[in-house]
DNA sequence: ATGAAAGCGCTAACAG
DNA sequence: CTGTTAGCGCTTTCAT
């Protein structure tokens, strides 16, 4: 049943139906008898404005697309609750893609979303700057928020954390421990974080005299597989690396188990530092020593600045949270 | 720019347009020349129908509603991905919801949803029965499959894994290895599916004539917090036992983490199996022997179930696939 | 092969 | 305080 039925059976008109349903009984001066008989029957026959008639008319729906690279990676998935949250506290629905780290998926996925009436987007890309997907971003009118990785494009806010500092910090941290000869693990060689983050370990590297040519940098992909291969690369060179930085979400994983298989104690004969604090990271044996992004924060600010953008206010912030180090045991002094 | 401008700017009637833009030039036999200009200004102009109007009309927005229990749980981030690529290759767009594992929520969002004129709804439900839950589903016209965790109630379909079938299977691959004192770590105790599973647990206990005393339960929620807590309780027990099985998703982790602390080596000193798949099990030391579920298929499944039922197919399905046990390195022999 | 017009369900401007 | 009405953008029946 819709409105126009229940007003027909409360023997009154549609608008005054709609007003008190959309909670705007006030306004209008409604008296208080009329407003209540159509809350009881709203109920009782369990009717809600059509949120389709509602949308055509006000322009709206009340709904916000959310497109990111990969669900199932832990660090999007809090992203994606805490987002989810915030928005439905605003009274927004949220509206998910996945373009399973595939840039080409994502400009599909994209076009989708443009052509979909929403009131505005939040794109946590693949990382792979593309003309394509600029056009497409600096083509629409939508509101829309770029989080985490970030595109080369200058036209569209965006929130993430400082990478360049956060590799500094993990960096830092194992030369402060006397590591000399550090390697890197990373995902996607495309992706600008993975290479920000990688800056921040050369810049810290370079702040303490050490050589650059000692850094060793592998991986290809962000699968398991890869992450093994990567890890099993790093740890067979010669002299061998003492300190590890792993630069992407699970990469972690696969050089424990490479480690593990060569007889490499962590710490003792190993010092590691994981990107992306994740939920497992402190069970681990050791527990883990990770840099830890601010996701609840950068949901919030993310959601903010796309509200702001709502509202009209048109200023292209690029918000850079700090990320910080959690000091565990998979780090030694050497 | 919509398609009544569009059909101004070329100089026909709004329907031509409508008529090429949904695909069904051929049907209306529209000239080849027409439908070639259409085309083409649409492109060049950015022109899409307006989906709000379009589903006004037709009543259909082409739109499933997903409410997950944790999106954050690796299990369900797998299934919202698998659901979400069949139902968009079937058209169809998904809203996310996140119900953090609360009743209340879920039913404040179940709400929500119906009220949304979506196409359908696919629910995982925090596996609480209540009798709010449902009336709510009882009420609703709205086509509905329930996944995973499954509800007293018979009025829907529901596609799921034999949890039983899954206890026994865990229960019985220790039994074979000799274990008999054998203790479970669950999440929630009012969750039905892990229940069920206990049942199967306690059912192949009694096939091998092992006293059903000796069964240790111990978990009060899906916190990592309360994980640790039941691992000590269980493995404080005197005597202690010698094979665990984690009900839940990241039961496991307590458990590795408190045994570690006591010198429990696993295998040697404790065998375990875990309950749910996970990326990072095969990657742990020693690598886990878990039940792992189909989530594939049961995505298969649902979006199967739902698309029949939007076909007008009514009859009430109750699928439930097998889980499979993945033998790796955390049982051994007593 | 194309156009005209009705109507999906709603809200808000206008009219009392 | 409440009713009447136009129109959001689209699809589809009917008409030609």
């Amino acid at each position: 049943m819709n409105i126009s039925e229940l007003a027909r059976h409360l023997d009154l008109a549609v608008s005054t139906v709609s007003r008190v349903l959309s909670g705007h009984a006030g306004k209008y001066r409604i008296s208080q008898r009329t407003a209540d008989r159509v809350q009881k029957a709203a109920i009782e026959l369990g009717v809600t404005p059509d949120p389709l008639g509602a949308g055509l008319r006000r322009g709206t729906l009340g709904m916000i697309g959310l497109l990111v690279p990969d669900i199932t990676n832990p660090f999007f998935s809090h992203l994606a609750r805490e987002i989810e949250l915030r928005l439905r506290d605003s009274g927004f629905a949220v509206q998910l893609c996945d373009s399973a780290e595939d840039p080409e998926t994502e400009l599909k996925l994209l076009g989708h979303l443009l052509s979909r009436r929403l009131d505005g987007l939040i794109l946590a890309p693949v990382g792979v700057d593309s003309e394509a997907l600029s056009f497409q971003l600096r083509r629409t009118a939508m509101p829309l928020i770029i989080v985490d990785r970030v595109i080369n494009d200058p036209g569209v806010p965006s929130v993430s954390i400082d990478n360049v500092a956060a590799g500094r910090l993990a960096a830092e941290h194992l030369l402060a421990a006397g590591h000399r000869r550090i390697a890197c693990l990373r995902g996607n060689p495309a992706s600008r974080s993975d290479e920000e983050r990688l800056r921040g370990v050369y810049e810290a590297l370079e702040d303490a005299g050490v050589d650059h040519s000692s850094l060793m940098v592998a991986g290809e992909s962000y699968t398991h597989e890869e992450n093994l291969k990567a890890a099993t690369t790093v740890l067979q060179q010669l002299p061998a690396p003492t300190g590890i930085i792993t630069l992407s979400g699970q990469g972690i994983l696969g050089l424990l188990r490479v480690a593990d298989e060569r007889g490499l104690s962590i710490p003792g004969a190993l010092s590691v530092v994981a990107f992306d604090e994740q939920p497992w990271s402190r069970f681990m044996r050791p527990p883990l020593t990770t840099i830890s992004q601010p996701i609840a924060e950068m949901a919030a600010e993310t959601v903010q600045l796309l509200l702001q953008r709502l509202d009209g206010i048109r200023e292209i912030a690029a918000s850079r949270l700090p990320a910080s180090l959690l000091c565990r045991d998979s780090v030694t002094m050497l």
